[in-house]
DNA sequence: TTACCTGCAAAGGGTTTGCAGAGTC
DNA sequence: GACTCTGCAAACCCTTTGCAGGTAA
């Protein structure tokens, strides 16, 4: 799925989120910025580590998760937890709001998108005076894929 | 909140899970059940080993990580993964069906109910196909305490 | 008696940190 | 030139595992 909109765009944002911040504009910052724009897709670090070096790009793994860090920070990527020990992201600048299937048997994230849950976050915020800043909404199970090869 | 059913009813399902699976009756896990059914409310692995060492029940850390991995699938605990490193269980023996708010700030975990999210789940597995087993709606944010900490 | 279970301590695996050198502003 | 960032490797932190002795069935 090709992102709507360019890269240019993306940097532009990851640039005032620096400035913001009083930090530097590096090219590893850059090469890993272009790296997660255009695989796409949910990633954790340790494969996106391996990823860029084999694509040549010697970065580490403290610049790698020091660099998804602040890209969450500067709202470009989304953090999840489905497992503990395993911060998964996804790229989510100007993505549409949406949800995540976690399958239980082979890994696999599915995403599906439902206009209530907006409705549900709204009014729980008026319920309880929580200020929701960020959703999460998992639906583990099995997918049918593995559904199927279960009954084999 | 007292729970709305006595010790031994609890007991007797872990007993029944323990032979469905073929594993034995030690006291140590009906020590640690006994010990999460008074104390209730969310806890951590290492929370109640330091509390069952306090009361005097000498468990090791191995025991109860065994314990609470045993009572998840025995369906008495749920586990959440709010933070990376760090699973969190609420004992969910004949509790309603709840979802979580997540304070960033402080770290508090209140609890809500919607019966919305059935309907919504329900509508997700027919649409994909995915058999959801589990569901975790976790809404992060802050709690009205802590924006009133800010504030000042 | 036959596993399974326990306690202890050490290992495991993703993430974070400390430090010296490099690079941005 | 000041200060942050990077790379490397070691440290961290929960959690899991291996092993020898104990114990339920």
């Amino acid at each position: 799925m090709k992102p709507n909109f360019d890269f240019e765009e993306v940097k532009q944002v990851v640039i005032d989120c620096l400035r913001k911040k009083g930090l530097r504009r590096t090219p590893e910052r850059f090469q890993i910025l272009r790296h997660i724009y255009e695989r796409g897709g949910h990633f954790d670090a340790d494969t996106l580590y391996v990823e860029l070096r084999n694509k040549g790009i010697n970065v580490s793994r403290a610049t790698v998760y020091n660099t998804l860090d602040l890209f969450t920070k500067c709202g470009i990527l989304t953090s999840h937890f489905f497992t503990p020990h395993h911060i998964v992201y996804d790229f989510s600048y100007k993505a549409k709001q949406h949800e995540h299937l976690y399958c239980e048997v082979c890994g696999k994230i599915e995403e599906f998108c439902d206009p209530r849950l907006s409705i549900i976050e709204e009014d729980v915020q008026k319920l309880t005076g929580f200020k929701v800043t960020k959703r999460s909404v998992v639906f583990r199970g099995i997918c049918p894929e593995c559904q199927r090869k279960i009954k084999d």
